[in-house]
DNA sequence: TATTGTTATACTCTATAACTATA
DNA sequence: TATAGTTATAGAGTATAACAATA
């Protein structure tokens, strides 16, 4: 309720001292945007140093655990539409991080391969990544962190 | 591991038929997002009808609950940037759906309040909402449900 | 001197249309 | 006819700098 006397409705003038959001604490949504925007902000601090974002990350992290694959399987995966796809590789390309090789059997599709470079920054981005998302969730137990995984999956899944 | 044969890792021409997404699938980050975006997409769907955005309704929601809050107010609470809640605050206005009247002791701020028609919208657009997120989390029971937003708001509060 | 609200503007992210080469 | 990848471009979202009015 506010905390100022509110003379009538058309005319009130109020304070508000403490914002109350109540209702959209009620939301999963609004909880899930707020914490993956929390932690997210975390990220983009740590792994400033590799020059990856998070959306980097999420590329180099694919291609390195599924060696050969295509954007287009890229783009199904990450919720990324192909013309985005396109600089997110070539910067990458350019880094010297991954390579772009024709596909076997389609001669439309180029597979996507880590260099040795780019296993090498995956493998430390991953141990910055694991260590980050401890510290920032670092008010939950690893039991609370494991069900709260199994929850979120139950809902995009 | 890929499908396909490894010749050597400098050549190697490999095919990816499932996508491995296991390591992503450890981060909170990456499942919370994945998830706030599965719920957004319902929400932008059914929250048409109303002419409102996710950011816009949380405004509307946020001043319904507030009467009098300020933009800095506004800013802090959702953590918009004040030159980006301008045109925001003059849309809801140009609608009718909200006033701004000037703050009591503060010269410079403008508190913000629903007219009767944004109270009404808001009122409606709240069952809109929690019946939308019921429909959006369906495969979590509201023991879970309660659950996962207890969780989240550890990490974030 | 600091803060509220604002304008202007730049940068990033996301989305759409259309083209090419292959299937 | 459909699909993979690409180009160009438009739109939405987010960011910084600077200003007027007020504290």
């Amino acid at each position: 309720m506010p905390s100022a006397k509110t003379l009538s409705p058309a005319v009130a003038i109020d304070i508000v001292d403490a914002v109350n959001t109540d209702f959209l604490r009620t939301l999963v949504g609004y909880n899930a945007r707020r914490a993956s925007l929390s932690i997210i902000e975390v990220f983009t601090e740590r792994m400033a140093v590799y020059g990856l974002k998070v959306v980097d990350f999420s590329l180099l992290n694919l291609v390195a655990h599924n060696a050969g694959i295509t954007s287009r399987q890229v783009c199904a995966s990450l919720n990324i539409l192909p013309p985005n796809l396109v600089s997110l590789v070539g910067v990458l390309e350019k880094r010297s991080l991954l390579v772009r090789r024709p596909h076997p059997y389609d001669g439309r599709a180029m597979g996507l391969y880590l260099t040795e470079e780019g296993q090498a920054l995956n493998a430390q981005a991953e141990q910055t990544v694991s260590a980050l998302e401890i510290d920032a969730t670092d008010r939950l137990t690893a039991q609370e962190r494991k069900t709260l995984i199994r929850l979120l999956q139950k809902i995009y899944d």
